[in-house]
DNA sequence: AACTAATTGAGGTACGTACCTCATGTCAAC
DNA sequence: GTTGACATGAGGTACGTACCTCAATTAGTT
């Protein structure tokens, strides 16, 4: 059997109750007892028994994913895992909260932030903009002994302890690689698309694919063109791009958010055939591989992200440090044969 | 809160033991009390505390690996996997025991399933080949009531609760599909290697890529040869087809263990350039892609694979449904970019 | 009605940890 | 040498479930 907090009791020469204090970083304790418990634990290999722990606390961990209130297939998507980890055997008293954030807002962000705390919250996993005034309540947020994580998009904010997503400047070259080996012409122009390039993931990306591209002189990636989310914009860029560019044979979209070129380009790419990739897998991204008008798509399986959080949260909680190898977020390829239905 | 056993016996109108009966599926329960206690279970939503009842059990649920002691880079990737399982935040009061099996020698393999029961193994995950002995000895340990689950390779047991691993007709199709899509020249060649193909995954990979080739009229499949573990069976092979097919362009290696044919390979095509595709990320191919003598790996994630097991396993064991979405293990597609090394 | 068997209840202990109170000990400053 | 701050111990309760014993009740059989 494993050592309990009785044997460390004894090991350590002391009582229970000094253990306990040791153990849960109570005041009171003379810094060379102190050292004598850790000692023991050290020695004995002791670990908490965390189902004890968990119910002897009598409450749930209350993790809380902030996601950007926005609409989008992928956001959707990880507030799907997020509700779906809920029924998930992740060892018990664990509660999963979903909290809203207007970007466009960033005061109201660090507000709703502010009100967080490790009374009503043992962890946050936020997906935000890079933005002063939300990096300050974050810091602010880790300062007041909250474990952050920044999800997906990385933050800059000093404290933040982790980041979950995957690295975009490799997932960029993985993507301009696909594009250069999957095409059969022999030279020509690829486009780029995205929402916005203020977005850090789309920037990376670009230079991922930058990286691949100047390693060959036969095919040119294009300027990066933006439709910030615009229906007509987006159908201006597709159907200027196929016009003017006869030696169009690609496109790269970089966004997380593939919807509107993508249906922009199925309805002026009828007849001649380009290859197509874009990121995260949908339902929509899905369909549109299902159906050949999309070759590839470079993902991120949300499922991870969330389940990563919830582990790295739990274990900087219980201060112990999971490994780390099986929390790197993979770079996903979907092609049509390898994706699930 | 969360209702708990007490607040079942008041609503069910019956006492503690009662509720104990039913819940532990112990004798001497009239079956209208049980009815009325299944019920209250449901209106409350009652769900067992796992922490308590793992606590108050004050056992380790003991789950076991049965893999091939056969050597191999891709069942040594999944023996790591199952020790690094251990320091996991997988609640608590799991273990973990690795079960080496011979299955040279389905007798021996047999013998060792029979020695396990509800009383020494609370779960079992095999990866053997399919063998009538092997498979009814799995039966009898479902009898017994340990649940058992398939992992890589599919057992065709009547009992066996569960498959986790890869579609093999899937990933054949996956590799197909890229090796075409990675081909420069028009037409040509390409070669299928495999240890053996009695082996099962073999089979459905090939007959995947089959799918794939029929598709199109100017590249051909190879009829799959076999080394057999053999170093100079496997030089042979690929010295006679380089010499022999000169429109030899991709090297398909089919089964989980690609070192040998890879080897042989990077003696004999230094000039010429192959489309090579191999099975399993294993730090031998992880070099071999990063060397550019490897164009894709078809993988699965061997830490997935476990944790899915385990899942699964303790899910059956506390008969709750695990998420089916999630258990899908997915197909990797692994090329030099979105590797990590 | 008498008897047996099946069912149910009451009440306990245990698991390992968290968290609480209160008493006692020690040491240094004045 | 008294005071007070700090350190430590003793001992308790609680969490929700598992598992045990023994008595009491009920149902079914003859």
């Amino acid at each position: 059997m494993k050592p309990t907090t009785k044997d460390l009791a004894r090991a350590a020469g002391v009582s229970l109750a000094t253990i306990d204090r040791v153990l849960n970083d109570r005041p009171g304790v003379a810094s060379k007892t102190k050292t004598a418990v850790e000692e023991a634990v050290r020695k004995l290999g002791y670990e908490r028994n965390q189902a004890a722990a968990a119910l002897s606390r009598n409450r749930y961990l209350r993790f809380i994913f902030a996601l950007p209130s926005a609409q989008g297939d992928f956001v959707m998507q990880i507030r799907k895992s997020v509700n779906e980890i809920e029924s998930n055997g992740f060892g018990s008293m664990l509660r999963y909260d979903l909290l809203n954030i207007d970007e466009t807002k960033p005061h109201d962000v660090a507000t709703a932030l502010s009100k967080l705390s490790k009374t009503n919250c043992d962890g946050l996993a936020i997906m935000a903009i890079e933005h002063p005034e939300i990096r300050d309540a974050i810091t602010r947020l880790t300062e007041r002994g909250v474990p952050v994580i920044s999800l997906v998009s990385y933050q800059s904010a000093a404290n933040v302890s982790a980041f979950v997503g995957i690295p975009n400047l490799q997932a960029g070259q993985t993507a301009g690689q696909l594009m250069l080996r999957f095409q059969k012409n022999i030279s020509g122009s690829i486009a780029a698309i995205t929402t916005t390039i203020s977005s850090n993931d789309s920037v990376e990306r670009r230079r991922g694919a930058d990286l691949v591209f100047s390693n060959q002189k036969t095919f040119q990636l294009l300027p990066t063109t933006e439709h910030f989310n615009d229906p007509h914009r987006a159908d201006d860029i597709v159907r200027k791009l196929i016009k003017t560019r006869p030696d169009l044979c690609g496109i790269y979209i970089l966004g997380s958010e593939a919807r509107l070129p993508l249906e922009a380009m199925n309805r002026y790419a009828n007849d001649k055939k380009f290859v197509v990739i874009a990121h995260e897998l949908t339902e929509f991204t899905k369909t549109q591989l299902a159906d050949g008008h999309l070759d590839a798509v470079i993902s991120q399986n949300t499922g991870h992200l969330v389940r990563s959080c919830v582990r790295r949260l739990k274990a900087m909680y219980e201060g112990t440090t999971p490994i780390s190898s099986q929390e790197q977020v993979r770079i996903e390829i979907l092609i049509k044969e390898n994706t699930y239905y």
